[in-house]
DNA sequence: AATAGGTATCGAAGCGCTTCGACAACCTAT
DNA sequence: ATAGGTTGTCGAAGCGCTTCGATACCTATT
């Protein structure tokens, strides 16, 4: 392994001149630079990542808390973590995965022991166990999701009260009286987690406004539960025409479903998916759909981090327009016969 | 932050004796050990990871390389990725998450920085670049995929030639003459990832053996990419019986477009799925399915690389069985008219 | 001509831990 | 009673880096 001092010997300076070369924090004579630079290109230096983070206390790695849950929006959750890993490298930062196994001990471990600088927290419940010990630490932080008590927080999130209401109101504007809602599975509720919950009341505070009926069902994933589901939906209201639909994996199963039945989207029924663009697009109909913006959400949550090193940083809630794509799944609501 | 020498004074040793209640390098009489631990507890100390790191040339942490690619298997390489998160930490390690973005160069950061003890290689294509890389340094590492050349590496995925072959031997024995393959996306081939090159092999050596027809045909996800698959492939071999998919995104489009071409399955056609359980149960026919074992995969990477720390690893490749479960989406073919 | 202010570099201290050799203190077998 | 072995503890030396004065030189100002 090739040394500072190492370093510092071929180019016959002091291994603080080289230092401060590869961290630009004094002024160095573009001579010296040079000759520095390139006995570290000779030697093959690179700086040892623990003496660094000894010396400095800053470990350049941010640590980043998935859940360990795989009941919903995996494709989502990892696409932001790729966000954040990306984006953390631009800014030099590497991305330490902790997952939700270890629960909020995890907090405590990488706070105490100065293996990350900072951490982001994926999944954040409304009232999550974590933040306490978060808040208690002086540990920068900044959470994806939103959580029922933000004060003194960063957070990042998708505006899904926005959302919800945005669906509803594209609806609405085409005619739709009687509006459905397949959520997310019964547990996302029952762990109170806020996105499910802010985009619940999205959609009822804005039926409410315009007038029209809203019926919510969480459903579980896959083809079986979506069947059920939807024979309940339309027993109970079997003039549905519109259908909001925020679970990945009840899209396609619905849409089957739909097809079977003989009912024609977007003729007899309108679709909307709160999804990312991928499966709009990627589905048997192209849908309208509110997107989710992960890579946006990671990016954004990786430089609010950063800016909180830098002392840049404000406690402040970042809540993303949501923008919803018209795409061949809704249309004006069929005239009752 | 509270320091090791804190502990110490606290409970009235010296560090090094902290320092080996806490390796277990040496014996500590029993009082003396439960002084420090109860110092330890009432002071809240964490060891400091950089500290340790530098001192003893170990980081505890394997890095764990990602593709940064988004055409295929995202959730399968969610689940590897928590899965090697999680059996890490049994082992007392953390995992750094990777992109592809770096490139080859991770590796030599990762490797030069003393980073990481390790790293796990996901999605490694035949003829991967990386690979020369990870030869140079005495980096130890696992893949989880298999290249061309697997010497000097250890490498741990499912065995896809048995997969492949496990497949057509399911369909022939049952009667089926003409099999049809739909793949990866076209760009998965053209990169020459090892898993779909093996499956195929595996499909064709085998359907030879047994002289049933193979046709195979690459896919992108979606309904409309798998909309012209699927004509062209019964239009090109009209009497398909048997069909293969191994892309989790064109598992559904396919069954739709069945349902609604009035081919029934398992009556008409019969489908063999290579995906992970959750998709096979949750589609709209139980499909009988050979399952891809993220968990064990992520499992078996992390314990090598455990065990090339220990000195106790070998280069070695572990394929592992692939395991066929028959649901409800294959039959005996239909006797021709 | 003397001084102030920059700029470029060096030396040394120290970050918090691990680990090695030393050394008491005790035990056991002669 | 003594040599030899254990066992438990300590002190000190570093691991490779950052960073804080200090110093030496150079230019601009009075």
């Amino acid at each position: 392994m090739v040394t500072l001092a190492e370093v510092a010997q071929h180019a016959g300076v002091s291994a603080s001149t080289v230092s401060y070369v590869l961290s630009g924090k004094r002024s160095i004579s573009a001579n010296t630079r040079q000759r520095v630079e390139r006995s570290i290109r000779e030697l093959g230096y690179h700086p040892n990542a623990g003496a660094r983070a000894l010396a400095s206390s800053r470990s350049n790695i941010i640590a980043l808390m998935v859940p360990l849950r795989t009941d919903m929006y995996v494709p989502v959750m990892m696409e932001i973590a790729i966000a954040v890993a990306t984006a953390a490298r631009t800014h030099g930062y590497d991305v330490l995965l902790l997952t939700g196994e270890e629960g909020p001990d995890a907090v405590r471990r990488v706070a105490g022991s100065g293996l990350a600088d900072g951490m982001i927290l994926m999944d954040v419940e409304l009232d999550d166990e974590r933040l306490p010990l978060l808040r208690a630490t002086d540990q920068p932080s900044v959470l994806i999701g939103l959580p029922a008590d933000t004060t003194g927080l960063t957070c990042v999130d998708l505006d899904f009260r926005a959302t919800g209401a945005l669906c509803v109101e594209h609806l609405a504007k085409q005619g739709h009286q009687d509006i459905a809602v397949i959520g997310e599975a019964p547990a996302v509720y029952e762990r109170h987690t806020g996105f499910a919950e802010r985009t619940l009341d999205g959609l009822r505070s804005r039926s409410r406004e315009l007038g029209v009926r809203l019926l919510h069902r969480p459903c579980d994933g896959g083809y079986d539960a979506m069947a059920v589901t939807l024979a309940r939906i339309l027993d109970e209201r079997p003039g549905t025409t519109g259908i909001i639909v925020q679970n990945e994996s009840a899209v396609e199963p619905l849409l089957a479903l739909l097809r079977q039945q003989g009912r024609a989207v977007p003729e007899d029924v309108s679709v909307v998916a709160i999804c990312p663009d991928q499966v709009a697009t990627q589905a048997s109909v192209r849908l309208t759909s509110v997107a989710i913006p992960a890579q946006e959400m990671g990016r954004h949550a990786v430089e609010h981090l950063v800016a909180k090193f830098e002392g840049r940083g404000s406690d402040e809630v970042v809540l993303i327009a949501p923008e919803l794509t018209v795409r061949g799944s809704t249309g004006p609501a069929p005239t009752r016969p």
